[in-house]
DNA sequence: TAATTTTCGTACACCGTGTTGATTTATTAT
DNA sequence: ATAATAAATCAACACGGTGTACGAAAATTA
């Protein structure tokens, strides 16, 4: 075969999978290695042999996911030069729009939310640098003050939107995330 | 004694802050019903009395936390006719500051962040209602999203604030949120 | 086909769990 | 004070998952 690795790889994928299907049915602690393996069909033997515990498969799982966001996430922000903080929120709804299936799992009731409001504040640097090309004179502590608010604004839409089934679409959310954090509650007044 | 369950509640305190205790050091997945004994010196049976494991125990913390925070707010909200979002927002941020060492534990490395981000979204009913009354003509959809948004961002600056030490008066952070909700990135425009 | 690597199967000691029943200690009521 | 009541203690137990070890079986590579 092409890859040495070929055997292990699809062992990991299905304890992957495995774990990520439990965790739909019920949370992280009240998982066990045994009934893991006892549904991936694999000997207990075989997952010690990769990972420490469940906790270790799921950073594993969440440190690659995290990697893919941001090789997914990068090519979309340098294509465009005149980058600001709304433009880069609807790049990132389109990411999720993209991977539904996942985003679901991890906002559902037993995912890993600390996870992905992680992902959103690492995206945070970027803002900031953007933020203070477009605002030259503000203060530092105004600007972190206000991408810090934005996000957490933006976050808290995705998580709803997610939470309801993402009816909506993308676009539809990231242009009222971006009229709010352009001119406040004068979004209440608009149409 | 006055009260004829005086003893019990003796011994739920102390395993309570025995709990919060061992939470500053490591994640509630790796704190065992034996350690937290002995650590409280008590015996393990008198836990199982009391509560069905770790798990329930932190709910049961969390359950009275909650029921203590909405009695603070309550009449902090109540004694203003005209309750703008902002303003509830300050009411917010001072009610963390006079609990300063409660937030700190749960907003740090190993607490329940979840459970302050619960708390925060509850709070938000109330800010919906005032939201109507202030702009009646607007619709469902857009106050909903508008508070969606500002409790997030709001939340983000509550978590920063107290993950650096809560190191600014809570006047300051509520004025920059305030700021922000009303009128966007003109914040950055200012002074 | 032979060599290598991964998975399987089994067994084992270990530790925390949750429960039990009897005993001791503290609180409440008389 | 003393008896009655309730809670905390102590020791013991079966149970289940953990993590490890090692030889056998199966799959992959050369």
């Amino acid at each position: 075969m092409k890859n040495p690795e070929h055997r292990i790889r699809t062992t990991k994928k299905l304890l992957r999978d495995t774990l990520m299907s439990l965790l739909t049915e019920k949370p992280l602690r009240s998982i066990t290695v045994k009934e893991l393996c006892e549904n991936a069909g694999l000997n207990r033997g075989t997952f010690y042999a990769h990972y420490a515990d469940v906790y270790d498969l799921l950073e594993q799982i969440e440190a690659d996911m995290k990697a893919e966001y941001f090789a997914a996430l990068k090519p979309m922000l340098s294509d465009v030069a005149d980058l600001t903080p709304p433009k880069v929120t609807k790049k990132v709804f389109d990411c999720l729009e993209t991977n539904a299936d996942l985003c679901r799992v991890i906002i559902g009731p037993y995912g890993d939310r600390e996870f992905a409001r992680n992902l959103i504040r690492e995206s945070k640097i970027c803002s900031i640098e953007s933020c203070r090309k477009f605002f030259p004179d503000a203060e530092e502590w105004r600007i972190n003050t206000y991408v810090t608010f934005v996000y957490g604004g933006c976050y808290a839409l995705m998580e709803r939107w997610l939470r309801e089934g993402m009816v909506e679409r993308a676009a539809a959310i990231a242009d009222a995330a971006e009229k709010i954090m352009e001119s406040g509650v004068a979004f209440l007044r608009q149409e």
